[in-house]
DNA sequence: CTGAAAGCGCTTACAG
DNA sequence: CTGAAAGCGCTTACAG
């Protein structure tokens, strides 16, 4: 199945030991420079290339990288793992990527693999179960074994202990909310379709921070959502709306231009989607833009940091990255 | 690092050998059934778990499979990924996932990496660059290492000898065709901006089929691709829209609109899109389904068929997968 | 400068 | 029914 070439097959045919096969070929100190040219043409020209797991056994590092995404089809999630494996992928350690699908049952299991001496270290997203459920044991768990993680976007009120990347989801929406009210918007909503995910809490409180006269449209069920949204636009009173995802935002937008409305023109709107379809779309949404990529950049950076260093007192990180707001048709 | 409960140590605190404590866990008939269940009550209470390098090393072979996606952010390739998962989740493999981010070069690195003992199968989507110049060498290779290899949805024209996994799309853009034709279209446009990728060239060709009086805009520059678009539409002649891929799509529809066009009622427009994300938005664009994750689920089945199967003789697959129309607000 | 030996943690013929 | 031995393909003290 695999290449038949093992140090064993070169050292036979150069009639030299194998520990001295092993040796040329990591460069050691010890072996003579004659020696190293012999073995290495001879590599070379065999196409010997060392098995990966028997180095990994003997080093007892399997260098690869558990990832846990809730959902790929998320385009933000898809985003944060293509800036994850854009630094992964020039380090020498490898992904394996498993999906929760926001089961907290599922992200036990691919827990309890990774656990298992699968990987070096273990890359995060809660679960939208995990999420409301508070149940952290199984993570927290994986600190007694040793085994570095960091967390990234969802990240539990109470600290666990773990290096975590998250975005300025509060300041985001005061920021939001500040650009609409500046722009003559009298009358703003708010509209969720992720009430009790974590990051969508502190979207609606940073929301709640800004006006004493709130309207807050927030249901799990899109259905639900769609209908409280058809009958509040109807009204008419409401002039600007922020969404807090990228359900919300689609909704808000496809519900107010089914009621005849011009985003943009007599009403306002902000909110979250995915950059580049977005960017092809008309309108194109205003929208708070967190820099996924960014995200798993960072989140892999500091894994990869804490894998390479021995000392195992770096201090656990928290970073905060900043977003920003994109203008497009939608407001003005 | 990782647990330090081993056969070894088990062995010692039962005073039995090695050997025995092996075939013990692994339900051997050679081993009596009290000593099996000395052995696993030690190994529950112990918190045993085999070294998975070290069964892979013994067994030669990685429990891996190796993936090759051009593009994470494309959400067609998004769910084809989700699928593949759902698949191999189920089975005792996992996945390793590389992007090629359309590029060749990179695309043979991943490549170069699985045949060196990395993984057991491969599943690819070959990138842009690949598809245009043609280059199928690093690809051919694999099939000399022994490596069993599946390709999905960017097949290349001349067969190359693996498994494949793709969609009618000459067949789907006529079907489209048609369906808009039985609708009062008189004149029928294509637009696309992939039309040097194979998928590309098939829906093209269907299109063809159909007309004496064909109108292709293709333009794999976005850019260029929408103003074209913009002076075709404000000539007023085109009465339906056939889009090749979600970019030419969602530009197609934005430009109608932008130019005052209600899509569904003067013009038509049928094309590919994000299925979730379509049916959140207004006007939801009637579509080809293509199934991304059944492409994903069907490939990942190829493989794991032959990845179990000891004879090399099973007959190479060639799949041909339907696709289906949904009419959404775009067309009636 | 080179090589024999032990070991990483397992499995599996083979003996007893 | 149990265990000693060899081996998967490497690396690395340790001797010479």
């Amino acid at each position: 199945m695999k290449n038949v070439v093992s140090l064993k097959s070169l050292a036979k045919e150069l009639n030299i030991s194998v520990s001295t096969v092993s040796k040329s070929l990591n460069d050691s100190e010890e072996i003579s420079e004659q020696t190293k040219e012999r073995v290495k043409n001879l590599a070379k020209l065999r196409g010997y290339s060392p098995n990966p797991i028997a180095v990994r056994l003997q080093k007892q590092k399997t260098m690869q990288i558990g990832v846990i995404l809730p959902n790929i089809e998320n385009p933000f999630f898809a985003s944060v793992l293509k800036g994850i494996d854009e630094l992964v992928s020039s380090s020498k350690y490898n992904i394996i990527t498993f999906f929760s699908n926001e089961s907290l049952e599922k992200e036990k299991e691919c827990l309890d693999f990774f656990s298992k001496g699968n990987v070096d270290g273990i890359l995060i997203c809660i679960a939208e179960e995990t999420n409301k459920k508070k149940t952290f044991d199984h993570i927290i768990d994986i600190k007694q074994k040793g085994i570095p993680l960091a967390l990234f976007d969802r990240i539990p009120m109470q600290p666990l202990g773990f290096d975590a990347v998250q975005v300025n989801d509060y300041e985001s929406i005061v920021s939001a909310y500040k650009y609409l009210e500046s722009n003559k918007c009298q009358n703003i909503a708010f509209v969720s379709s992720i009430p009790t995910l974590i990051v969508g809490r502190s979207r609606e409180e940073g929301y709640l921070s800004q006006t004493n006269n709130p309207t807050v449209i927030a249901f799990e069920d899109l259905e639900e959502l769609k209908i409280t949204l058809e009958n509040t636009i109807k009204q008419g009173e409401i002039d600007g709306f922020i969404a807090a995802d990228i359900n919300a935002t689609l909704l808000c937008n496809a519900v107010l231009q089914k009621q005849g409305f011009t985003p943009g023109k007599e009403v306002s709107l902000i909110g979250y989607v995915n950059a580049v379809q977005n960017d092809l779309s008309y309108p194109k949404i205003s929208y708070i833009d967190q820099h996924p990529q960014e995200i798993g950049k960072q989140t892999a950076k500091i894994l990869l940091l804490r894998l390479e260093s021995k000392l195992e007192d770096i201090p656990v990180s928290d970073i905060v990255l900043n977003t920003t707001i994109t203008i497009g048709d939608t407001s003005r």
